[in-house]
RNA sequence: GGAGGAUUGCCCGAGUGGCCAAAGGGAGCAGACUGUAAAUCUGCCGGCGUAGCCUUCGGUGGUUCGAAUCCACCAUCCUCCA
């Protein structure tokens, strides 16, 4: 099956430039696509993923995949964030960046050849490029007018828009520009909020080179209320384990939406179509099944079957109260020479020494919300406190801050 | 270059000398209800902490018994005029 029709079959497409003459292009022979991503942090989150696995499936159909790192399209994003600009021109953080964002893409994208898959920085050839020559040869091909029109800009126009930031789609352009004649890069993938930035690029391909470019977009994933997907109260949900331990990222999808379980499923997992459907399908308290499924294959696409088996066996000891002994948990560990003399310390401290409350009033508030437990014993007084004894053991303590955030408070 | 306006807690936004740790909304957290969902209701939502104290309203100084609120300078943004 071809890339398109599996695309579409999964509900991955939302927009595409020359359906028909895309098919053609795409029947035969191999064809080289590329999708950007800014490194405007030091991992990729599941916000970042949607194009990633849109490469994939392009891989996957037997095409070649370029991942572009926005080196220098990040020093145009946007100029309000002024303290964060420094660090962006930074070349070495870019450059460590791409290396590590290639290392989180490698159980997505296969590049250990680079007719398949390789990673480029647009910093390479964006920042060569001089003023006068760059006006000369492709400022003429973009009009003012016609870049006012588009979404991205139009939202911006109440606001304020700088012309630093105004330049961008001109940037995100010539890459496609760029892709297309060193690396006959014919398509660019992205999330549907990049469609006319990507047109952009499309035009100017079709204008310089006289080659016929496309474009293909995929539905950005949000909840019923709107938002994004990937972000959480915490910030976002990273591909990094350092930030995002399996566990987290295994709960965040288990927790998701039911309305968008069914999307999610397609995106992340393999299953087939009919699968899918029937989980999908689910309701009411049978949908938990099927987000327990998308959340093992998500875990398990990102982080390794051993690791999506781990946090399953997790949440299941700590939710369905598993079977005997007591359950895993995330570790929290509080150093001992940080502990007050004596036998026993105070809940309050030892919680907020392990990293799990940020600060005692936190920890007060929770416990006057009735919201905390230590070994499935509610804490009632926020004077309690906790024999250093118990930390010592095998187990630890098991700490359950509200409904579903536990630990494992050990001595480190 | 000229004239005017703005800058408040995570975000939006009220607040023009004491009653302001600062209305209201959103986000977030907790409790109830549920299905580890959504919606709804209730409580919380700067820090230390029993009363009370400490640090916050772009920055720096000043006026005052007392300032987010008045004055001066600086910074940033916006609008109109040129």
């Amino acid at each position: 099956m071809g890339f398109l029709e599996t695309m579409q079959e999964r509900g991955m497409l939302a927009q595409v430039t020359h359906e028909d003459e895309l098919r053609a292009h795409l029947t035969g022979a191999a064809r080289t696509a590329y999708a950007g991503f800014d490194p405007t942090a030091d991992s990729l989150h599941v916000g970042h993923l949607l194009p990633v696995l849109g490469l994939r499936r392009w891989q996957q159909a037997g095409h070649r995949v370029i991942v572009l790192l926005g080196g220098g399209t990040a020093l145009v994003g946007d100029p309000t964030g002024k303290t964060d600009m420094r660090q962006m021109a930074d070349a070495e953080t870019i450059n460590a960046r791409a290396e590590h964002f290639k290392k989180q893409l490698a159980p997505f994208i296969d590049f250990t050849d680079p007719k398949k898959g390789i990673v480029l920085n647009n910093a390479d050839w964006l920042l060569k490029l001089q003023y006068l020559p760059l006006l000369r040869e492709f400022g003429v091909h973009f009009s003012v007018n016609r870049m006012l029109t588009a979404d991205s800009v139009k939202l911006r126009l109440e606001k304020g828009l700088s012309f630093l930031e105004f330049n961008y789609m001109i940037l995100q352009s010539y890459d496609f520009y760029h892709l297309n004649k060193h690396e006959d890069c014919s398509v660019q993938l992205g999330g549907d909020d990049q469609w006319s930035n990507m047109l952009g690029g499309m035009e100017l391909v079709r204008r310089k080179e006289q080659k016929q470019a496309f474009c293909v977009t995929l539905p950005l994933l949000v909840t019923s209320e709107g938002k994004k997907m990937g972000k959480t109260e915490k910030g976002a949900v990273w591909i990094d384990p350092n930030l995002t331990p399996p566990f987290d990222f295994f709960q965040y999808f288990r927790n998701i939406d039911d309305s968008m379980v069914e999307q999610c499923l397609f995106y992340f997992s393999d299953l087939p179509v009919a699968e899918v459907k029937r989980l999908g399908a689910l309701r009411d308290r049978e949908i938990n099944d099927a987000k327990i499924v998308l959340a093992f294959e998500a875990t398990k696409l990102v982080h390794g079957e051993e690791e999506a088996n781990k946090a399953k066996s997790m949440a299941a000891g700590l939710f369905a109260g598993g079977a005997g002994g007591k359950p895993e948990a995330p570790e929290a560990l509080v150093a001992a020479k940080d502990l007050p003399a004596g036998d026993a310390v105070s809940v309050v401290d030892v919680l907020v020494l392990a990293g799990i409350f940020a600060s005692k009033s936190e920890a007060r508030r929770l416990i006057e919300g009735g919201g905390l437990s230590l070994d499935n014993e509610k804490i009632t007084s926020t004077t309690a406190t906790l024999d250093v004894a118990r930390l010592k053991t095998e187990d630890g303590v098991l700490v359950r801050k509200g409904k579903k955030s536990y630990h494992t408070l050990k001595l480190a």
